[in-house]
DNA sequence: CTCATATCAGCCAGACTGATATGC
DNA sequence: CGCATATCAGTCGGGCTGATATGA
C-alpha cells in the first residue's frame, strides 16, 4: 500500500464509517419511537425464542449483563416486558414479553425496515444479501467470541 | 420480517458488530505500535496531500477539530509530525510529516495489513474488494455529509 | 463586523470491568 | 465450598457541542 487513497481503500476504515452512519441513523429512529437499539434486540430474542433470564438475553443479543439491567427496567416501565422471578430457580428473572411488547416490536420492525432502505439504498436487494453474507461470515469467523 | 431470525438478519446490526469487532482489534493493534487510528489517519492524509491545516486535516480524516488537536500535540511529541505557524494566515498551523512520520506509517501500514488479512481472512480477494465497494458507496450515498 | 482557525472544557452514549449479595 | 445470577458503581475512549481568543 504505497502513496495514494490508504484512508479510502482501509477495509476497516469503511467499515466503521459506514456502521457509524447507519448506528446514528438506527438511533435516531428508533428514539423517535422510544427505544434504542438495545430494546430491540431485546424484544426480538424475546419473540424468537421465548422467555428467558437475563443471562440468557444478554448471550444471545450481546449486551452485558451490567447494561442489560437498565434496558429491562425500562421495557418494564414501558409495560413491555415483565419480569418475575423464576420459581425454579430464584437467582434468576424470567423475562418476558407483554401483548404491548409484540405491538412494540412489530412498530420497530417497520422502523428499522426504513432505516435499512434508506442506508443501502444505492444496493439492489442482490448485493444486500451478499453483504450480509460476507459480514456474516466476517463476524462467525471472528469467534462466536464470548460477548 | 416476522417470527424468526430478526436479529441474525438485520443488516444494521450486522454493520455494527462487524465493525465493532474490527475496531477492536485495529485499535489493540496499534495500541502496541504506541497510536491509534486518528494517529493513523492524519499521517496518512499527511502523506498523501502534503502539509495542511488542522482545518484541512479535520476535513479530510473526519476527526473533529477539538479532538484534533490532541492527536497532532501526541503526534508532535514523538516526532512524527511537525506543527509550525503558517507565515501566510497566522491563524493556522501547517502540519508536516517529519522523517519519523514517515517511518512509523510504514509501520503502521504494515500494522493494518495483518490485522486487515486476520479480520477478512475467510473472505477471498474478489470479495473483499466487493466488500470494500459496496461499502464506499453505501458512505458516499449517505452524503459527503458534513462532519 | 463577520468569518475562520485553533484550543479548551465538558457532555453523553456505549463498551467494558469490578465488587457485592444472593441462591444453586 | 465453588459457581452463576442479578445488580450497582465506575472507567474509558470516541463522537460531538459550546465558548473563547486571535487573526483574516
Amino acid at each position: 500500500m504505497e502513496g495514494a487513497k490508504r484512508l479510502t481503500d482501509l477495509r476497516t476504515r469503511l467499515l466503521s464509517l459506514a456502521a457509524l452512519h447507519s448506528d446514528r441513523l438506527v438511533n435516531e429512529e428508533l428514539g423517535r419511537a422510544g427505544a434504542r437499539k438495545w430494546h430491540y434486540a431485546v424484544l426480538a430474542t424475546l419473540d424468537e425464542f421465548g422467555p428467558a433470564s437475563q443471562a440468557e438475553l444478554s448471550n444471545r443479543t450481546r449486551i452485558y449483563r451490567s447494561d442489560l439491567v437498565a434496558v429491562i427496567n425500562e421495557l418494564a416501565e414501558q409495560g413491555n416486558v415483565e419480569r418475575s422471578p423464576d420459581p425454579a430457580d430464584r437467582r434468576r428473572n424470567v423475562v418476558s414479553l407483554t401483548d404491548a411488547g409484540r405491538l412494540q416490536l412489530r412498530r420497530l420492525d417497520e422502523v428499522l425496515a426504513g432505516v435499512e432502505n434508506g442506508i443501502f439504498a444505492p444496493l439492489s436487494a442482490a448485493e444486500r444479501a451478499e453483504l450480509a453474507r460476507m459480514l456474516t461470515v466476517v463476524i462467525d469467523h471472528h469467534g462466536g467470541h464470548s460477548m
